[in-house]
DNA sequence: CAAAATTAATCAAACGTTTGCGTTGTTTTC
DNA sequence: GAAAACAACGCAAACGTTTGATTAATTTTG
């Protein structure tokens, strides 16, 4: 035996009403008298009426629903944005659905199109590691989409974003190092497709200017952020004329690699290590890097999701302002020595 | 300018035929002459005809959705079980949307209902470790829904699900202790209301005994998963008589509340652990497991996907089997010296 | 060659909800 | 007391697609 779910026409008919008197009552329509629309309420709890999403949306032409593309799951800050939006979601009544890129560009393309066919009221996107073209955002414009970017975004300011400010964060990162008494500070940096790269390298350059070091762009090494391509960028290091004592690893999983690889060469010890993501798992480590910069996943997924609610909701004027949000980004000092 | 998208009454409107026909002609219906159907395919394609997704649902009855709830996001294990499900989804033009209980029983309860509103196809759940009542579940048999757990499965055969045998995979880990000399292994056990718990249980009574050694069930405790919980745990192995010189972990996370407080003692050299999950971030610590339980995740959510398609393609026979598939689970060795 | 079968298409209803407009009565206003 | 205002509801269309029933034209069959 399965139950049909209930419909409006069903208490209409109970109650000897119209349907749109139904729907009317249960909204709060003015045009419903207070006995009605009590009546309507109460049948209609009494028999678990569930409204029926789909034949909502179909009406509305809205989906409810938003799109999120990021590229891992996988990785701890966007298991954390996804958990915060989700939550956002459901609050707002709104369903999530999210794909991976996987970091690869063709993919991140395909998924764009899926989510314009599966009609998501607004997109939520974390870019892939080797997108440079935008072409597929773009085309969204058209079918009145709005699109959120966060944490990974494009490098151009015409788009709404959520990010950190990595360059400030990168300040700090290097002026604690120096602080330190570090005067060779190398650093492993993304690919120079990422936003996140740029900002990095000009947060390095600002704090080693502004301390009247001369900056040395041989001690920045790209690197595309696999075990691998660590390896390669530790190397140009070990083997630099002036040696760095301490190293920013892009995130703490090139810092995981990066440690791995210098605890086989026995050398850990030669050098501190500051990195990005603050993954709880750090602390477990042995030679854990000696500060972190705390990017606010949840943060950013809520701002970005509330920003995106808000161009959904918002009329269709032509939004001549983008928002271009800053979460500010804190360095987490490990280092119990410090 | 914001294009409305294509539909099919559009193509019908222009080609002069009848958007039945359309609709025929796309889904190659044999009443509809070779010629016309091409004819439409090619104007379709030229348009860039996407079915309205949410007036077929409506249509249908059906949402082409499936939800998954699972405990926590971030733990690694479900991170890449929901990216099994989500890849078999998209190849089978599902959309899945997802929501955590946070270990949390009243949160599931009301996620399931959430699901059912949403009218979800069917249900992929893996059950919050304070969960002992199940009649949420139940419910949504009156409503057809079927459902498929993993992992965390109910302590009943009467359901579909897909779990690894994780009494086969704890007499491995307990073997391979013995093998190493150990004669008392403590097992920091989960909650009970777990099947998990049950399982080790048994799998570690099955291999003492079987080994014809005495089992001692003090050497069994339970735990809330917590850290804290891990530190109690371990302070009653400490304090005990006879003390153990090896300890299997509940999982990963566990042995890493374990190890860091066993390190924090200056003890960690002391024991060998054995834990479960194989988290890849495992591999990076000084002191990590030396064994480690794959569970294979992926493979799990692959399976009970296609389990719960299945079910949900089959035709409305009340089935009186159920899908109780086990994956084999291995002991992954880390352990240099071994 | 009339009857039956086949082919190729059309018609109309249906899915559940929302909403602009129209229709009743009843009450207020000057 | 007639006109205007209002309150409370019903009617019907609309959203895009699918599908059972129907029709019309053509072909096959005995």
């Amino acid at each position: 035996m399965q139950s049909k779910p209930t419909t409006i026409k069903e208490i209409a008919r109970i109650l000897n009403i119209s349907p749109s008197s139904v729907s009317r009552g249960l909204h709060d329509h003015p045009s419903i008298g207070a006995v009605t629309r009590e009546k309507i309420k109460q049948l209609a709890k009494s028999l678990n009426y569930e409204p029926n999403k789909a034949a909502i949306l179909f009406q509305k032409g809205k989906t409810y629903t938003i799109g999120v593309i990021l590229p891992e799951l996988s990785e701890h800050f966007f298991s954390i944005a996804i958990s915060a939006i989700e939550d956002e979601a459901i609050k707002k009544n709104y369903t999530v659905i999210f794909a991976q890129s996987h970091d690869r560009y063709e993919l991140e393309v395909k998924l764009v199109e899926k989510m314009k066919n599966q009609r998501v009221d607004g997109l939520l996107v974390s870019i892939s590691k080797d997108t440079s073209n935008f072409d597929h955002f773009e085309k969204l414009n058209s079918f009145n989409i709005p699109i959120v970017f966060f944490d990974r975004i494009p490098p151009f300011k015409n788009v709404h974003y959520v990010a950190c400010s990595l360059e400030t964060a990168t300040v700090k990162a290097v002026n604690y190092l120096l602080r330190k008494g570090h005067r060779s500070i190398g650093m492993i940096n993304g690919p120079n497709t990422l936003y996140a790269s740029a900002e990095r390298k000009d947060g390095y350059k600002q704090a080693i200017t502004f301390n009247r070091l001369k900056f040395d762009p041989s001690l920045i090494v790209n690197c595309d952020l696999t075990e691998q391509g660590t390896i390669d960028a530790v190397e140009k290091f070990l083997n630099h004329k002036r040696k760095p004592t301490a190293i920013v690893a892009f995130n703490d999983y090139v810092a995981l690699f990066l440690i791995k690889y210098l605890k086989k060469l026995n050398v850990v010890h030669n050098f501190d290590i500051v990195s990005y993501a603050n993954l709880p798992i750090i602390s477990y480590l042995d030679h854990s890097p000696i500060a972190s910069v705390e990017q606010y996943p949840y943060l950013q997924g809520q701002k970005a999701i509330n920003i995106l609610l808000d161009l959904i909701h918002s009329p269709n004027v032509k939004h001549q302002a983008y928002y271009n949000t800053i979460v500010d980004a804190d360095l987490i000092i490990n280092d119990v020595s410090a």
